[in-house]
DNA sequence: CTGGCGTTAATTGTATACAATATTGAGGTG
DNA sequence: CACCTCAATATTGTATACAATTAACGCCAG
């Protein structure tokens, strides 16, 4: 069961798929699961009406998938999207990465240090959920800071499913060694230092591809019955 | 009044989506017109649950935008969301583009063809609008070529919003010589000359770039309210 | 004639009722 | 015992009713 806040009033649906969102990119909703509209709506405290909006603009952004009179599920990315969405992140971030080198204010910079600090405490917390979605939140912060709301929403869909990929292709299930990298990469924004700062995101994520198994379907299915299902 | 084809049988969400979508591409409906829920439910014979679907996944893409309590306006890009635009175009396109080239084969190539021959068709009827979305499929043929599902449909939302911007920012109502561009790029894809295509498609945008006039905010507005609001 | 105020009308937001579809489980048959 | 069929149940799809909000209009004061 998700977590319930005992709801003063109704959540908007935004506010839904804001939450669902989290709970995904955490870890603590995974690949597979089905969300059911009801479920959902008892949950948060509203009619279906709005959740049904909240999965559908979630389907949207490819986190979930909708079939047809059968529901809403989390997103089962293949092997080739895998791919795609890291070849689609290679093509976007270093170049944006590097304008938020050139842009970069003081402001910025404290925020992402602000970032790594949580996402350090989150590990020492044995938190790996939570030190996931910040990771995220630090390449997202990176296109805010190169001004380019496109790309950024661009940018924010393929976090969503790099957390999807994640969850079913890691290879292990110990710490991310990502904060040297992108302490590494702060380092070079600090010094607005665009050549380097590209690099490094280019490497950064050729890294994470490296950590993935590509190599064979996925066979995690936390549900059962799909477990058994064949 | 837009389009009423008789309806037989009450069409999905998705088939609206689509009809409303091509008929922004064609310019016949243009920036800053409300879609209302009741006209759009009439005109193709829903309620107002299924026009909402669609409405919500159009301003999912950026087409339209939903102010609360205000209803649904196709989208007027500013001038920096225009630039973005086509700045996330220079980063995607033309790497699809070499892509394509590599990957294109017989088959292809002579879809390529046809929409080009359409779209000379459609620019001797004098059928600007149609040409218009006939130039734009063009661009995500190629995206489909190169086998990215995944940068496809963020090149497709780029696609939509490139024809709001030309909506509001072209500056000449003329031929789009576009044609010939379209031509060289066929050619490049037909001899599996990746640098060539990349080149000439990242040629193409900025070509495309430089005939709008971002250089102040669009006033064009057919709604005679909006036009007479201030 | 102009500008503000209040009422009326129109439109969107949400919940709910009902229809359509899929899933489950029992019962029967080979 | 496996397998199929079919009713019973649960879930989603769509339409509609009502609430909340906004926009429109007329009215009156200045």
């Amino acid at each position: 069961m998700l977590k319930k806040h005992s709801n003063p009033q109704s959540l908007s649906a935004e506010a839904i798929a804001t939450r669902l969102t989290e709970a995904v990119h955490e870890h603590r909703i995974l690949p597979g699961m089905k969300l059911s509209e009801d479920e959902v709506g008892e949950i948060f405290g509203v009619s279906r009406t709005v959740v049904r909006q909240a999965l559908q603009s979630l389907a949207h952004e490819g986190l979930l998938t909708i079939e047809r009179n059968r529901g809403a599920f989390v997103s089962k990315p293949t092997v080739k999207e895998a791919r795609e969405v890291f070849e689609a992140r290679a093509l976007l971030e270093p170049r944006m990465t590097r304008a938020a080198a050139e842009r970069a204010t003081r402001r910025d910079i404290s925020i992402l240090e602000a970032h790594i600090e949580e996402e350090h405490e989150a590990l020492a917390a044995d938190k790996a959920g939570r030190a996931l979605k910040l990771s995220g939140q630090f390449h997202i912060e990176i296109a805010r800071i190169a001004d380019q709301a496109t790309v950024e929403t661009f940018i924010r869909q393929l976090i969503s499913r790099s957390s999807l990929v994640i969850a079913l292709y890691w290879r292990r299930r110990n710490a991310m060694c990502e904060s040297h990298a992108h302490h590494a990469l702060l380092d070079a924004l600090k010094t607005n230092d665009g050549d380097t700062a590209e690099e490094l995101m280019k490497g950064h994520l050729l890294d994470l591809l490296s950590q993935l198994d590509l190599t064979t379907q996925p066979e995690k299915s936390l549900s059962l019955r799909e477990a058994l299902a064949k």
